[in-house]
DNA sequence: TCACCTGAGATTGTAGACAATCGCCCGAAC
DNA sequence: GTTCGGGCGATTGTCTACAATCTCAGGTGA
């Protein structure tokens, strides 16, 4: 019922929004329609559709009769990024530290015991798992409209980010912070979580925009 | 260049978007896509553009292959939504205390004096200039995820409910708590215009609540 | 009586063609 | 030599027709 049977202008939606992220169609590069639409064997319909979602979710810029651009990546735009996301996702242990179902909780303790134990052969797990784990706290806000801010807007631009600027991101540092955070959330200490999860987004935004700027140092010199 | 030359279906959004926001178009009442596209004397592919633009702002509801709803206005929502609101617009004060450019404070004085000058001959304005006074607010914070966040998405939600439940919104009242926000904004003082901006919400958020209510008894007694 | 299946009608998704607009190149005038 | 204007090619915006899917009424069987 609540579920959408995927379309093809979502399957376009898909493909596009993993070359972009991937890097695969460069940022700033323009997109001509009849192109991407051939290559991925559909009409100009469903990949206008897709676009337009992509505009939304600020991986593409467009420009009424001039077309579409991938969004570039600019430190000005990561630290804002990053600046609301900290503010959206301490909130949201705010809020799951008062209302988190005992089988949410579960799931997410299994998620980091997981991902300790597969932490050090499978480096590339450890990716979607960081994601999953805020993904899980977004959801145990119980605020919808929280929800469908932090995961239907700004995650896309932050995957684009991090994929494209990733390079071992620590991931036993941001283990043991995961594992604070949801000891907090499981205290009911909403305020500790939530300072915690500030404290754990900003030290991600650092390493991020380090790593960008190293990637746009050697780009331009 | 940065300005968009309105095409049809940005036009049909705008139609759209205040037929649904001003209820002409009743919550929950299905969008046959063939009809609309007809009364506004465009085709399907422009009206679709415009569905999924909607769709996004979360004022109407899809699902492949059955089609579009105006979304309803629940308490719940309400709740979610001003909660969100509250959050950023507060983080807006505190950037807003410590970026915003002399015009932009000018501006805004002068709108709180058109404003209070107008007040009591015509109270339609007042809607207006509310929006317009935390719309500056926001733009003044400099952040631009968050301007696009708060102006590009919730706001669209906020205004079906304002529209929907609003009679009588005190203005006296909302007037002088602008400008004590914008007196703590101008003295630089980020947290106290935050916290104050965040009272003002919750207040605008129970008054709201509380005509959502009355409408929602009237409706189904 | 109720649950389930089935088919007609309606509605949405997709494709392809046509119209409108823009960017760019080239030539002319100062 | 530089700047302005016009026309051509390319690209985007829009329309119409067709295909795929869903809804709902009606009937059938338990």
């Amino acid at each position: 019922m609540e579920a959408r049977q995927p379309t093809l202008a979502d399957r376009t939606l898909t493909q596009l929004q993993h070359a972009i992220i991937g890097g695969e169609l460069r940022p700033g590069s323009k997109i001509n329609e009849q192109e991407i639409a051939t290559r991925f064997g559909v009409s100009r319909g469903p990949l206008r559709e897709a676009l337009q979602r992509l505009e939304q979710r600020r991986l593409i810029e467009r420009i009424p009769h001039v077309g579409a651009r991938v969004a570039t990546l600019t430190e000005a735009r990561l630290n804002d990024l990053y600046q609301v996301r900290a503010e959206l996702e301490s909130m949201a242990c705010r809020l799951a530290a008062g209302r988190i179902k005992p089988e949410q909780l579960a799931q997410l303790h299994q998620l980091l015991d997981r991902q300790e134990a597969v932490f050090s052969s499978q480096p590339v797990t450890e990716f979607q798992d960081d994601i999953d784990f805020h993904y899980g706290i977004i959801q145990a806000s119980g605020n919808q409209t929280l929800i469908a801010t932090l995961t239907g807007d700004l995650y896309h631009q932050l995957q684009m980010y991090r994929y494209q600027c990733s390079s071992g991101r620590r991931p036993l540092e941001a283990l043991a912070q995961h594992r604070a955070i949801l000891a907090a959330i499981a205290d009911g200490d909403g305020e500790m979580a939530a300072l915690l999860m500030r404290r754990h987004i900003e030290a991600g935004a650092r390493h991020t925009r380090q790593v960008l700027r190293q990637k746009m140092e050697e780009s331009s010199g």
